[in-house]
DNA sequence: AACTATTGATAATG
DNA sequence: TCATTATCAATAGTT
Protein backbone atom coordinates (compact mmCIF):
# COMPACT_ATOMS: atom_id res chain seq x y z
CA UNK A 1 0.00 0.00 0.00
CA UNK A 2 2.12 2.97 -1.19
CA UNK A 3 2.83 5.49 -3.95
CA UNK A 4 5.51 6.99 -5.31
CA UNK A 5 7.57 4.86 -3.46
CA UNK A 6 7.72 1.84 -1.44
CA UNK A 7 7.16 2.90 2.09
CA UNK A 8 8.98 0.33 5.02
CA UNK A 9 7.22 -0.40 8.07
CA UNK A 10 8.64 1.42 10.82
CA UNK A 11 7.53 4.34 13.34
CA UNK A 12 6.98 7.17 11.14
CA UNK A 13 9.22 9.95 12.97
CA UNK A 14 7.47 13.01 12.23
CA UNK A 15 4.42 13.35 13.91
CA UNK A 16 2.63 15.08 11.55
CA UNK A 17 2.83 12.92 8.90
CA UNK A 18 2.10 10.33 11.09
CA UNK A 19 -1.31 11.80 12.21
CA UNK A 20 -1.79 11.98 8.52
CA UNK A 21 -1.18 8.32 7.86
CA UNK A 22 -2.92 6.96 11.00
CA UNK A 23 -6.24 9.02 9.91
CA UNK A 24 -5.26 6.95 6.20
CA UNK A 25 -4.90 4.00 7.33
CA UNK A 26 -7.69 4.02 10.74
CA UNK A 27 -9.87 4.37 7.95
CA UNK A 28 -8.87 1.57 5.91
CA UNK A 29 -8.34 -0.44 8.64
CA UNK A 30 -12.05 -0.26 9.51
CA UNK A 31 -12.84 -0.44 6.23
CA UNK A 32 -11.24 -3.76 5.68
CA UNK A 33 -13.05 -4.82 9.18
CA UNK A 34 -16.31 -3.98 7.84
CA UNK A 35 -16.08 -5.61 4.37
CA UNK A 36 -14.95 -8.49 6.32
CA UNK A 37 -17.81 -8.79 8.72
CA UNK A 38 -20.26 -8.82 5.37
CA UNK A 39 -18.71 -10.85 3.27
CA UNK A 40 -17.98 -13.79 5.23
CA UNK A 41 -20.86 -12.86 8.06
CA UNK A 42 -18.10 -12.76 10.55
CA UNK A 43 -18.16 -10.52 14.01
CA UNK A 44 -15.31 -8.27 14.21
CA UNK A 45 -14.13 -5.90 16.45
CA UNK A 46 -11.25 -3.30 16.40
CA UNK A 47 -9.91 -1.37 19.38
CA UNK A 48 -7.30 1.49 18.80
CA UNK A 49 -5.43 3.66 20.50
CA UNK A 50 -2.84 6.57 19.35
CA UNK A 51 0.34 7.61 20.09
CA UNK A 52 -1.52 10.18 21.76
CA UNK A 53 -3.49 7.89 23.66
CA UNK A 54 -6.62 8.67 21.62
CA UNK A 55 -9.36 5.37 21.45
CA UNK A 56 -11.52 4.85 18.22
CA UNK A 57 -13.06 1.39 17.51
CA UNK A 58 -15.16 -0.24 15.36
CA UNK A 59 -17.26 -2.92 15.91
CA UNK A 60 -19.31 -5.11 13.42
CA UNK A 61 -21.86 -6.22 15.82
CA UNK A 62 -24.33 -4.05 17.80
CA UNK A 63 -21.91 -3.86 20.57
CA UNK A 64 -18.26 -3.92 21.27
CA UNK A 65 -18.96 -5.14 24.88
CA UNK A 66 -20.82 -8.17 22.95
CA UNK A 67 -17.94 -8.60 21.07
CA UNK A 68 -15.44 -8.64 24.19
CA UNK A 69 -17.93 -10.54 26.29
CA UNK A 70 -17.95 -13.12 23.27
CA UNK A 71 -14.47 -13.44 23.11
CA UNK A 72 -14.21 -13.93 27.34
CA UNK A 73 -16.50 -16.74 26.85
CA UNK A 74 -14.82 -18.11 23.86
CA UNK A 75 -11.11 -18.22 25.43
CA UNK A 76 -12.14 -19.93 28.84
CA UNK A 77 -14.86 -21.45 30.50
CA UNK A 78 -15.07 -19.64 33.99
CA UNK A 79 -18.34 -19.43 35.20
CA UNK A 80 -17.60 -20.36 38.77
CA UNK A 81 -16.07 -16.74 39.82
CA UNK A 82 -19.74 -15.67 40.71
CA UNK A 83 -18.56 -16.48 44.33
CA UNK A 84 -16.02 -13.69 44.74
CA UNK A 85 -16.01 -14.36 48.47
CA UNK A 86 -15.46 -18.29 48.20
CA UNK A 87 -12.35 -17.35 46.68
CA UNK A 88 -10.99 -15.27 48.73
CA UNK A 89 -11.36 -17.18 51.22
CA UNK A 90 -9.25 -19.11 49.64
CA UNK A 91 -6.32 -17.01 49.24
CA UNK A 92 -3.73 -16.72 51.70
CA UNK A 93 -2.23 -14.05 51.25
CA UNK A 94 -3.53 -11.68 53.16
CA UNK A 95 -2.65 -8.59 51.16
CA UNK A 96 -4.19 -10.21 48.43
CA UNK A 97 -7.32 -10.91 50.44
CA UNK A 98 -7.30 -6.90 51.58
CA UNK A 99 -6.79 -5.66 48.27
CA UNK A 100 -9.40 -7.86 46.63
CA UNK A 101 -12.19 -6.65 49.67
CA UNK A 102 -11.59 -3.03 48.90
CA UNK A 103 -12.03 -3.85 45.03
CA UNK A 104 -15.35 -5.00 46.30
CA UNK A 105 -15.74 -2.37 48.75
CA UNK A 106 -15.43 0.02 46.13
CA UNK A 107 -17.33 -2.03 43.60
CA UNK A 108 -20.27 -1.82 45.44
CA UNK A 109 -20.10 1.92 46.02
CA UNK A 110 -19.91 2.23 42.20
CA UNK A 111 -22.80 -0.03 42.12
CA UNK A 112 -25.06 1.82 44.65
CA UNK A 113 -23.85 4.89 42.87
CA UNK A 114 -26.02 3.62 39.81
CA UNK A 115 -28.64 2.89 41.84
CA UNK A 116 -28.00 -0.72 42.19
CA UNK A 117 -28.30 -2.83 45.14
CA UNK A 118 -29.85 -0.77 47.47
CA UNK A 119 -31.57 -3.23 49.19
CA UNK A 120 -29.84 -2.65 52.36
CA UNK A 121 -29.52 1.10 52.71
CA UNK A 122 -31.63 3.14 55.17
CA UNK A 123 -33.69 6.23 54.43
CA UNK A 124 -31.09 8.16 55.39
CA UNK A 125 -28.32 6.54 53.48
CA UNK A 126 -29.90 6.53 50.57
CA UNK A 127 -30.91 10.25 50.67
CA UNK A 128 -27.10 10.68 51.13
CA UNK A 129 -26.38 8.92 48.21
CA UNK A 130 -29.07 11.22 46.32
CA UNK A 131 -27.13 14.28 47.39
CA UNK A 132 -23.78 12.83 46.36
CA UNK A 133 -25.32 12.16 42.80
CA UNK A 134 -27.15 15.34 42.58
CA UNK A 135 -23.15 17.24 43.23
CA UNK A 136 -21.49 15.49 40.87
CA UNK A 137 -24.11 15.18 38.05
CA UNK A 138 -24.23 19.40 38.76
CA UNK A 139 -20.59 19.26 38.22
CA UNK A 140 -19.92 16.56 35.53
CA UNK A 141 -22.83 18.64 33.51
CA UNK A 142 -21.29 21.73 34.23
CA UNK A 143 -17.69 20.78 33.13
CA UNK A 144 -19.35 19.07 30.06
CA UNK A 145 -20.64 22.96 29.26
CA UNK A 146 -17.39 23.96 29.51
CA UNK A 147 -15.55 21.71 27.11
CA UNK A 148 -18.18 21.88 24.88
CA UNK A 149 -18.05 25.45 24.83
CA UNK A 150 -14.28 25.47 24.15
CA UNK A 151 -14.76 22.94 21.19
CA UNK A 152 -17.22 25.07 19.20
CA UNK A 153 -15.59 28.82 20.15
CA UNK A 154 -11.90 28.30 19.74
CA UNK A 155 -9.09 25.44 18.71
CA UNK A 156 -8.48 22.81 21.45
CA UNK A 157 -5.16 23.91 22.26
CA UNK A 158 -3.88 20.67 23.98
CA UNK A 159 -2.79 18.18 21.75
CA UNK A 160 -3.61 19.05 18.21
CA UNK A 161 -6.18 16.43 18.39
CA UNK A 162 -9.52 18.16 18.21
CA UNK A 163 -12.04 15.49 18.86
CA UNK A 164 -11.97 12.97 21.58
CA UNK A 165 -13.47 9.53 21.35
CA UNK A 166 -17.02 10.02 20.01
CA UNK A 167 -19.83 7.97 19.27
CA UNK A 168 -22.46 10.32 20.14
CA UNK A 169 -25.81 8.45 20.43
CA UNK A 170 -27.98 11.50 22.09
CA UNK A 171 -27.76 15.32 22.06
CA UNK A 172 -23.82 16.83 21.25
CA UNK A 173 -23.28 14.97 18.68
CA UNK A 174 -20.76 15.75 17.07
CA UNK A 175 -20.87 14.62 13.33
CA UNK A 176 -20.45 10.57 13.01
CA UNK A 177 -18.70 9.15 9.72
CA UNK A 178 -18.56 6.33 8.08
CA UNK A 179 -20.94 3.79 6.14
CA UNK A 180 -23.75 2.10 8.10
CA UNK A 181 -24.18 -1.93 8.00
CA UNK A 182 -22.07 -2.28 11.02
CA UNK A 183 -21.78 -0.01 14.04
CA UNK A 184 -18.85 1.72 13.61
CA UNK A 185 -17.53 3.79 16.44
CA UNK A 186 -14.68 6.61 15.49
CA UNK A 187 -13.60 9.86 16.06
CA UNK A 188 -11.92 11.86 13.28
CA UNK A 189 -9.66 14.44 14.64
CA UNK A 190 -9.31 18.03 13.41
CA UNK A 191 -11.99 18.52 10.15
CA UNK B 1 -9.50 -5.48 -3.55
CA UNK B 2 -10.37 -7.70 -6.40
CA UNK B 3 -9.32 -9.43 -9.25
CA UNK B 4 -10.62 -10.35 -12.73
CA UNK B 5 -13.17 -8.77 -11.50
CA UNK B 6 -14.66 -6.34 -8.82
CA UNK B 7 -16.74 -7.81 -6.06
CA UNK B 8 -19.21 -6.41 -4.48
CA UNK B 9 -19.35 -6.64 -0.35
CA UNK B 10 -22.29 -8.23 0.48
CA UNK B 11 -22.21 -11.95 2.02
CA UNK B 12 -20.72 -14.72 0.00
CA UNK B 13 -23.39 -17.13 -0.02
CA UNK B 14 -20.58 -20.40 -0.99
CA UNK B 15 -19.41 -21.72 1.76
CA UNK B 16 -16.13 -22.63 0.53
CA UNK B 17 -15.80 -19.52 -1.25
CA UNK B 18 -16.73 -17.76 1.89
CA UNK B 19 -13.96 -19.83 3.98
CA UNK B 20 -11.33 -18.81 1.65
CA UNK B 21 -11.74 -15.09 1.51
CA UNK B 22 -12.45 -15.18 5.11
CA UNK B 23 -8.66 -16.50 5.72
CA UNK B 24 -7.26 -14.67 3.12
CA UNK B 25 -8.69 -11.30 4.48
CA UNK B 26 -7.85 -11.87 8.17
CA UNK B 27 -4.57 -12.31 6.93
CA UNK B 28 -4.83 -8.78 5.71
CA UNK B 29 -6.73 -7.50 8.27
CA UNK B 30 -3.95 -8.10 10.92
CA UNK B 31 -1.02 -7.23 8.15
CA UNK B 32 -2.92 -4.18 7.89
CA UNK B 33 -3.17 -3.83 11.63
CA UNK B 34 0.27 -4.73 12.75
CA UNK B 35 1.33 -2.00 9.66
CA UNK B 36 -0.63 0.62 11.38
CA UNK B 37 0.61 -0.39 15.28
CA UNK B 38 4.23 0.17 13.85
CA UNK B 39 3.62 3.56 11.41
CA UNK B 40 2.22 4.86 13.94
CA UNK B 41 2.86 3.62 16.70
CA UNK B 42 -0.33 2.57 17.89
CA UNK B 43 -2.03 0.22 20.04
CA UNK B 44 -4.17 -2.05 18.32
CA UNK B 45 -6.35 -5.13 18.69
CA UNK B 46 -8.37 -6.93 16.63
CA UNK B 47 -11.12 -9.39 17.50
CA UNK B 48 -12.92 -11.48 15.34
CA UNK B 49 -15.13 -14.46 14.89
CA UNK B 50 -15.92 -16.37 11.88
CA UNK B 51 -18.98 -17.50 10.42
CA UNK B 52 -18.78 -21.01 11.84
CA UNK B 53 -17.49 -19.23 15.62
CA UNK B 54 -14.18 -19.76 15.36
CA UNK B 55 -12.52 -16.94 17.25
CA UNK B 56 -9.08 -15.38 15.72
CA UNK B 57 -7.88 -11.97 17.42
CA UNK B 58 -4.51 -10.11 16.86
CA UNK B 59 -3.02 -7.64 19.55
CA UNK B 60 0.08 -5.15 18.56
CA UNK B 61 0.58 -5.09 22.86
CA UNK B 62 1.32 -8.19 25.12
CA UNK B 63 -2.23 -9.19 25.42
CA UNK B 64 -5.36 -8.14 24.54
CA UNK B 65 -6.76 -7.94 27.68
CA UNK B 66 -4.69 -5.08 28.20
CA UNK B 67 -6.08 -3.25 25.53
CA UNK B 68 -9.60 -4.10 26.21
CA UNK B 69 -8.96 -2.95 30.03
CA UNK B 70 -7.65 0.00 28.82
CA UNK B 71 -10.62 0.50 25.81
CA UNK B 72 -12.84 -0.17 29.24
CA UNK B 73 -10.76 2.92 30.76
CA UNK B 74 -10.94 5.11 28.07
CA UNK B 75 -14.63 4.59 27.25
CA UNK B 76 -15.93 3.21 29.66
CA UNK B 77 -15.60 4.46 33.09
CA UNK B 78 -18.86 3.31 34.04
CA UNK B 79 -21.21 0.18 33.00
CA UNK B 80 -18.29 -1.95 33.18
CA UNK B 81 -18.33 -1.97 36.61
CA UNK B 82 -21.77 -4.35 35.98
CA UNK B 83 -19.26 -7.28 36.48
CA UNK B 84 -17.24 -6.68 39.45
CA UNK B 85 -16.07 -10.26 38.81
CA UNK B 86 -14.04 -9.41 35.94
CA UNK B 87 -11.04 -8.88 37.96
CA UNK B 88 -11.95 -11.33 40.98
CA UNK B 89 -11.55 -13.52 38.62
CA UNK B 90 -7.92 -12.70 37.62
CA UNK B 91 -6.80 -13.16 41.08
CA UNK B 92 -6.22 -17.12 40.20
CA UNK B 93 -3.36 -16.34 37.75
CA UNK B 94 -2.45 -12.80 38.38
CA UNK B 95 -1.06 -10.59 41.18
CA UNK B 96 -0.63 -8.25 43.27
CA UNK B 97 -0.11 -5.50 40.68
CA UNK B 98 -3.35 -6.29 39.21
CA UNK B 99 -5.57 -5.88 41.86
CA UNK B 100 -3.79 -2.81 42.87
CA UNK B 101 -4.87 -1.25 39.18
CA UNK B 102 -8.50 -2.11 40.11
CA UNK B 103 -7.91 -0.69 43.02
CA UNK B 104 -6.92 2.74 41.65
CA UNK B 105 -8.98 2.66 38.59
CA UNK B 106 -12.58 1.90 40.27
CA UNK B 107 -11.07 4.93 43.04
CA UNK B 108 -11.20 7.26 39.51
CA UNK B 109 -14.05 6.22 39.16
CA UNK B 110 -15.92 6.96 42.59
CA UNK B 111 -14.20 9.90 42.10
CA UNK B 112 -15.66 11.10 38.57
CA UNK B 113 -19.05 9.93 39.54
CA UNK B 114 -18.70 12.60 42.73
CA UNK B 115 -17.80 15.22 39.84
CA UNK B 116 -14.27 15.41 40.84
CA UNK B 117 -10.95 14.56 38.56
CA UNK B 118 -12.96 15.19 35.08
CA UNK B 119 -10.00 16.86 33.17
CA UNK B 120 -8.98 14.01 31.10
CA UNK B 121 -12.32 12.68 30.00
CA UNK B 122 -13.82 13.95 26.65
CA UNK B 123 -17.19 15.08 25.89
CA UNK B 124 -18.82 11.82 25.20
CA UNK B 125 -17.33 10.32 28.13
CA UNK B 126 -18.80 12.82 30.53
CA UNK B 127 -21.78 12.39 28.81
CA UNK B 128 -21.96 9.01 29.47
CA UNK B 129 -21.18 9.65 33.25
CA UNK B 130 -24.23 12.17 33.30
CA UNK B 131 -26.03 9.58 32.00
CA UNK B 132 -24.88 6.98 34.74
CA UNK B 133 -25.52 10.00 37.24
CA UNK B 134 -28.96 10.96 35.91
CA UNK B 135 -30.07 6.96 35.94
CA UNK B 136 -28.27 6.47 39.69
CA UNK B 137 -30.42 9.23 40.72
CA UNK B 138 -33.71 8.38 39.70
CA UNK B 139 -33.38 4.62 41.05
CA UNK B 140 -32.05 5.74 44.05
CA UNK B 141 -35.38 8.35 44.57
CA UNK B 142 -37.12 5.88 43.29
CA UNK B 143 -35.89 3.71 45.96
CA UNK B 144 -36.28 6.55 48.84
CA UNK B 145 -39.93 6.99 48.17
CA UNK B 146 -40.60 3.49 48.10
CA UNK B 147 -38.93 3.07 51.61
CA UNK B 148 -40.69 5.86 53.11
CA UNK B 149 -43.95 4.48 51.53
CA UNK B 150 -43.32 1.82 53.15
CA UNK B 151 -42.66 3.33 56.29
CA UNK B 152 -45.79 5.58 56.44
CA UNK B 153 -47.88 2.31 55.57
CA UNK B 154 -48.17 2.19 52.00
CA UNK B 155 -48.40 -0.80 50.18
CA UNK B 156 -46.07 -3.76 51.13
CA UNK B 157 -44.05 -5.38 47.97
CA UNK B 158 -41.06 -5.77 47.44
CA UNK B 159 -38.29 -3.52 45.91
CA UNK B 160 -38.24 -3.15 42.60
CA UNK B 161 -34.85 -2.98 42.51
CA UNK B 162 -33.82 -5.52 39.66
CA UNK B 163 -30.50 -5.14 38.53
CA UNK B 164 -28.94 -7.78 36.31
CA UNK B 165 -26.81 -10.74 37.69
CA UNK B 166 -23.04 -10.71 37.27
CA UNK B 167 -20.83 -13.34 35.57
CA UNK B 168 -18.16 -12.57 33.32
CA UNK B 169 -15.23 -14.78 32.37
CA UNK B 170 -12.31 -13.56 30.67
CA UNK B 171 -8.79 -15.49 30.17
CA UNK B 172 -5.44 -15.12 27.93
CA UNK B 173 -4.85 -15.87 24.07
CA UNK B 174 -4.57 -19.47 23.57
CA UNK B 175 -2.11 -20.75 20.41
CA UNK B 176 -0.87 -18.43 18.55
CA UNK B 177 0.14 -18.03 14.45
CA UNK B 178 1.47 -14.89 12.48
CA UNK B 179 4.21 -13.02 12.05
CA UNK B 180 6.50 -11.56 15.63
CA UNK B 181 6.58 -8.10 16.26
CA UNK B 182 2.94 -8.07 17.75
CA UNK B 183 1.43 -10.52 19.59
CA UNK B 184 -1.19 -12.77 17.75
CA UNK B 185 -3.00 -15.00 19.21
CA UNK B 186 -5.67 -17.88 17.36
CA UNK B 187 -7.80 -19.80 18.53
CA UNK B 188 -9.37 -22.97 17.05
CA UNK B 189 -12.01 -24.44 19.07
CA UNK B 190 -10.49 -27.49 19.07
CA UNK B 191 -7.67 -26.81 21.76
C1' DA C 1 -8.57 17.86 1.88
C1' DA C 2 -7.96 16.39 -2.99
C1' DC C 3 -5.24 14.25 -6.46
C1' DT C 4 -2.54 10.57 -8.68
C1' DA C 5 1.26 7.46 -9.41
C1' DT C 6 2.40 3.47 -7.52
C1' DT C 7 2.36 -0.38 -4.57
C1' DG C 8 -0.43 -3.76 -2.26
C1' DA C 9 -4.33 -6.80 -1.63
C1' DT C 10 -6.91 -10.13 -3.41
C1' DA C 11 -10.53 -12.93 -6.67
C1' DA C 12 -10.11 -16.18 -9.75
C1' DT C 13 -7.63 -19.87 -11.26
C1' DG C 14 -4.27 -23.90 -11.22
C1' DT D 1 -3.80 -24.96 1.60
C1' DC D 2 -0.27 -22.79 -1.46
C1' DA D 3 1.17 -20.31 -5.86
C1' DT D 4 0.22 -17.34 -9.74
C1' DT D 5 -1.66 -13.44 -11.94
C1' DA D 6 -4.84 -9.96 -13.58
C1' DT D 7 -7.16 -6.42 -11.66
C1' DC D 8 -8.91 -3.28 -8.40
C1' DA D 9 -8.11 -0.73 -4.00
C1' DA D 10 -5.32 1.65 -0.67
C1' DT D 11 -2.34 4.99 0.06
C1' DA D 12 2.49 8.03 0.10
C1' DG D 13 3.76 11.94 -1.57
C1' DT D 14 2.39 16.12 -3.43
C1' DT D 15 -0.56 20.31 -4.21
Amino acid sequence: MMAREKVQIKKIDNATARRVTFSKRRRGLFKKAEELSVLCDADVAVILFSSNDKLFQYSSSSSMDEVIERRSLHSKNLEKLNQPSLELQLVEDTNYANLSKEVAERTLQLRQLRGEELQGLSIEELHQLEKSLEAGLSRVVAKKISNAWKLTGGYSGDDGDSSESTNISNSTGPPQDYESSGCLTLADESS
